[in-house]
DNA sequence: GGTTTATGAATGAAAG
DNA sequence: CTTTCATTCATAAACC
């Protein structure tokens, strides 16, 4: 269990009411909810195609087809994808901790596909290699690795993601002025004693390439 | 995993676990969360004042100001931002990005393949200009804050950074192939007088100062 | 009808 | 900066 401590937040409860023009009952149902086609086609998309990383252009063609069959937003799409993906990897990884006995491994397959019928999970998805130590660089660590990995699995079609520019323009930056943003002076006129945290941040933060350039 | 029952449909409040003042154990929950306090603060920033680009300096200084309601990074807060300027421009991409959509072919079953198709949508528009939270159907966002500001004012009103940051240059993007995803070609069906015409107003109210105020 | 499950939605964190 | 991953919240549908 888990000590859910809470009590004196807002609660800010998001809710979306938006009212695609085509809703059905706005007010009782504000969740999306895909057809029986919609979700046909989302799952051919995702299964029988491999197709898991739509592009947001991709997003929004897929949802301008999956208009006519009922009432649906790029962010259902996009977030189709998501869970769909998260899930499957999440499902992976439990697996891993194979109860059955000794070691074990990969054996990944089990899509499991529900009312369509027609879902054949061919895994030779696009990128795949998670659960190999995914995390191997701090959020601000001091190297920018540019040792990508490959990332071409193999895809037979296309390359879902064909841009990329990425200029990585390290500028100096400078420093600011003397108030801060909340309109204070911060003129270390704290006691003397030494204005605190800038002990360990100041440079973890600086080598993110803040494309910009400018000075007063 | 663990299936965490607990208790259901009654706690609404959304994954801020930490709250400032009394901090509970770190071990349980990793993952920091805005308390009330400094949500309004750092949105007050960001859409009140604009302040889109803060500098690592002033990242620590808006953390330290923020530590008094609350547990908190710098990294959390380069992250806050961070997310919400990519999750706010994603939303505003995918708005004017409405090319060829070209891709893959995918023909799982209905559609009619009509291969060849040049699928060139573009402006499908019906609103333009994203002055008001623009878009409703997109991936991200939707503005969550029941209570606090209203969402996006705009894009651009100020910048801090001198620099011209948000220069929207409409990418070339070019089309791989003719079709889209699933062979079809979309020809601007949208004369349906539209499903989609919300019109989210999003009237910013400006607090006054993001100085304390205490959650209700 | 209360509980469980599946899944839509949100967002912090991280990778590239 | 852009895109993806991970985790969690929320909720309707399924279950008992």
């Amino acid at each position: 269990m888990e000590p859910r401590t809470l009590q004196l937040m807002e609660q800010q409860t998001q809710q979306q009411i938006e009212d695609g023009g085509n809703n059905q009952a706005a007010g009782t149902n504000n969740r999306w909810a895909p057809t029986p086609p919609q979700l046909r086609i989302l799952k051919g998309l995702y299964y029988d195609k491999g197709f898991k990383y739509p592009t947001p252009e991709q997003i929004q063609e897929i949802c301008l087809h999956l208009k006519q069959y009922g009432q649906i937003e790029d962010k259902n799409v996009f977030f189709w994808f998501q869970n769909l993906k998260a899930r499957e990897r999440q499902k992976l990884k439990e697996f891993r901790n194979v109860p059955v006995g000794g070691s074990l491994d990969l054996n990944f397959g089990s899509t499991s596909s529900t009312d369509d019928g027609r879902s054949i999970d061919l895994n030779f998805g696009s990128r795949v290699g998670y659960g190999v130590d995914p995390y191997s660089s701090s959020p601000f660590n001091t190297n920018t690795s540019t040792t990508s990995f490959g990332t071409t699995g193999g895809q037979s079609f296309m390359e879902q993601r064909g841009g990329d520019h990425q200029e990585i323009e390290t500028l100096p930056l400078f420093p600011m002025h003397g108030e801060d943003i909340f309109g204070n002076m911060k003129t270390t006129s704290e006691g003397g004693s030494g204005y605190d945290g800038n002990s360990r941040i100041s440079l973890e933060l600086s080598l993110n390439s803040y494309k910009d350039a400018d000075m007063a």
